[in-house]
DNA sequence: AACCCTCTTTGATTATTGTCAAAACTTTGC
DNA sequence: GCAAAGTTTTGACAATAATCAAAGAGGGTT
């Protein structure tokens, strides 16, 4: 790949988007492409925090160990996303381990040379900035999930945050293993598909890796998600 | 207070420790002191993202609130840390609610005059990365607690990251209502009581709002705590 | 000390999710 | 098209945590 590809690669990742191509060009320097094969462990928790990395292609799982082997999956990243970027700072060392979940294109970028880039260049601080506060948004609702809603409820939202259309019925294609969607949602594969049983009462059909939302509406108040109609802060 | 208390304590704050005087002199202009008592409300989840905050006494408990009334505590917050710093980037409105559980006094520091500051003091950029990384780190905690870990043992946990010795027997103590510990655990009250009846067989006792480990080893294992010793990362 | 209020614990019961095992379905390679 | 491997679903059961109700403890006030 040569490094007009790259550059033309990085400039559609939002971390990226609004920095000028000279600084791209120089940040390129610093980069390696990674075509990364399934099952492909980037990097294990508690690992010298070297790089950080970019998605271009593909499905890369970011997850916690506990010694008896039990896993808690933090994310799920694809194109356009990049990860690890906060593990370059303070403690050097990655607080999570990082896996391939299918064959993957990633661009990884040595932190810190890129931190040198970021003192100089306060564009970049401000789009990583963002960035790590979307990533503290994505964990917040999480957390909120985890604590206060049910296993069906989660798949809901899980369903609507897949979704792109809002008029009924819309076909959804799930990214990746129900196994690994059971995982980020905090739960066992069969309890997934119990719940997935429990949402065909609200319009909501399952054919392999396909799912039907019938009514969107219906689904949205299963789960008491957010209306598009914002709330009212008072 | 003079301006000269107030930067005496933004010196002893993490995320301004390394800040040269001068800086901190002119940030004290965009910022004003807090007195607010118990159950004072500092901002609201979707309110427009004006000000971040930094403790100084006193507890402030992070949380999401959903339709139906059920709570989710994402954090609670004292002295010396600051929050809601996410939010004054990207989409400028709060993702949590914020409330003192106790009398306390902050700094609310105006966030687009911040923002300023930090694209032309690449210093402020790189603590601002450091302290975001550092919640991450705490959400990613969160989250990893909530999925693989039982009541008792997320209970274990927080025991532990009380602990400041490390000797037998060390008396702790539980720094707000137990309501409020269960809350910040995701679990019920009367999950708590039955969760702290539990460590007693590993040596926990309670006495009001102290706590008292009778063995930190026997502890650890139970809530399989990472040992002082060094995970080794392969 | 007696009262009220709030926080905490205990008990009985229910609901939810996890576990283990087996069957059904898919996918892939041959 | 069939075997083999992996994934998903179903069933029976166990474990965990939530709920509802009531009793107990602790703090502050009069």
């Amino acid at each position: 790949m040569t490094n007009e590809d790259t550059l033309a690669i990085l400039k559609k990742v939002p971390l990226f988007s609004r920095i000028p191509d000279a600084e791209l060009k120089e940040l390129i320097n610093d980069s390696k492409i990674i075509e990364a094969p399934l099952h492909k462990i980037l990097f294990l928790q508690d690992d010298k925090a070297d790089y950080f990395y970019v998605a271009i292609d593909g499905w890369i799982k970011l997850y916690r160990q506990t010694k008896d082997g039990d896993e808690a999956v933090i994310e799920v990243i694809t194109h356009g996303q990049s990860f690890a970027e906060a593990a370059i700072f303070e403690k050097q060392n990655y607080p999570v381990s990082a896996e391939c979940v299918t064959d993957a294109v990633l661009i990884a970028i040595k932190g810190d040379t890129f931190i040198d880039r970021i003192e100089r260049q306060p564009k970049f601080a401000m789009q990583m900035l963002s960035s790590m506060s979307r990533r503290l948004r994505t964990h917040i609702d999480l957390i909120e999930r985890l604590v206060v809603k049910s296993t069906s409820e989660r798949l809901g939202d899980f369903l609507l945050s897949l979704s792109r259309a809002d008029s009924d019925p819309e076909i959804i294609h799930l990214p990746y293993d129900k196994t690994l969607v059971a995982a980020r949602l905090g739960m066992k594969p069969e309890t997934l598909s119990r719940a997935l049983a429990k949402l065909r009462s609200v319009g909501v059909e399952t054919h392999g890796h396909e799912v039907v939302i019938k009514n969107h509406q219906a689904l949205r108040n299963f789960c008491k998600a957010e209306d598009d109609t914002r709330a009212v802060a008072s």
